[in-house]
DNA sequence: GTCTATATTCCGATAGAC
DNA sequence: GTCTATCGGAATATAGAC
């Protein structure tokens, strides 16, 4: 695998983070590269083809944090914070998250990119219920609704505000995260 | 106040809710009105005066519906109810709000455009947060978190949703808006 | 395999016709 | 006051050089 690709996935995705996928060019990324736009298309033929590579690069990285965070038998708690860690980290480099940064374009994107954000979202999604469900079972999470529901309100606060943040400076994310998970404890 | 200019605004609304605002163009918009993309130009000289035109019209419309709800002598309630209301029809018809769709796109807008995304973002945010603090006085509302953490939260929880809806299909709006309702309830 | 020169289309915007 | 013909530039993408 190029190093050269491996770079214009990584200035892609920083793109799309800050501008949005519909505001950048290939050109954006080849001056930052030193090289000329066409060079880019070389590696993906389609602004289509990098866009999916994005979300997919994207989707491995989240399957390989829940499977490190299972072999390392971290509880739905530590889980929970290491996930919304990532929030907080975004937040701090001013990034929104990928499904944030694509979901508003989400009527402009080839059907491939479509397929993979819907994965990438399904994959958050499963996974944040799965925890809540597990944890209230445990009964270390405590919530009275639909743990489907409340994933998709937690996951949805964790995305807006990181968007409204940047509307809104003086927003506090962490006291945000902090109200989250707040919420969630007995 | 032309009518073309109204119906301009209107369309132009429409992409950014639907499209998000750099993926749409005057030509889009002139050929809906059956007219040269040129002549869109003679209304608002450049793409920044008409985004600036639609959050202001917006904000506009917010200011009235608050105005109208107040004079109304709606309480807290029935307030938020109203509020959740336009949530729940911009999900019928399959839009986001102005906010969640020009938010991503901060970073790309020309400053005067940014400033009234920012003041609609503040007025929305700042309202709720009155009705959130009253409604908690009266003791009609429960909730331990800071009014101002709890406003971005339920906002954000809105905004977000509608995003997370387009990306996946099966996700039932109204719940998330009874749970978020919910949870307010002593 | 890697990149450049070049084509094509579409964008936002100006100057000027009616 | 309203709109059209047209421009300059930037976007994505192809064909072909090294």
């Amino acid at each position: 695998m190029s190093v050269t690709r491996e770079k214009i996935i990584e200035l892609g995705e920083h793109h799309i983070r800050t501008k949005g996928y519909n505001a950048f060019s290939y050109q954006d990324i080849s001056t930052e590269l030193g090289i000329k736009n066409a060079a880019v298309h070389y590696y993906f033929p389609t602004k289509e083809n990098l866009g999916t590579s994005i979300v997919k690069t994207n989707i491995q990285r989240f399957e390989e944090m829940i499977d490190n965070m299972h072999s390392r038998g971290f509880d739905e708690w530590k889980q929970l914070d290491t996930f919304i860690k990532i929030y907080i980290k975004s937040h701090r480099e001013q990034k929104l998250c990928i499904v944030g940064s694509l979901g508003p374009d989400f009527n402009t994107l080839s059907e491939t990119t479509k397929a993979e954000l819907i994965k990438m979202t399904e994959v958050i999604l499963t996974w944040l219920t799965s925890i809540l469900t597990q944890g209230k079972e445990k009964q270390i999470f405590v919530f009275s609704e639909d743990p489907q529901i409340k994933a998709t309100i937690i996951l949805s606060s964790l995305v807006a505000s990181l968007q409204l943040s940047r509307i809104i400076d003086k927003i506090d994310y962490k006291s945000i995260c902090h109200a989250i998970i707040k919420d969630l404890k007995p």
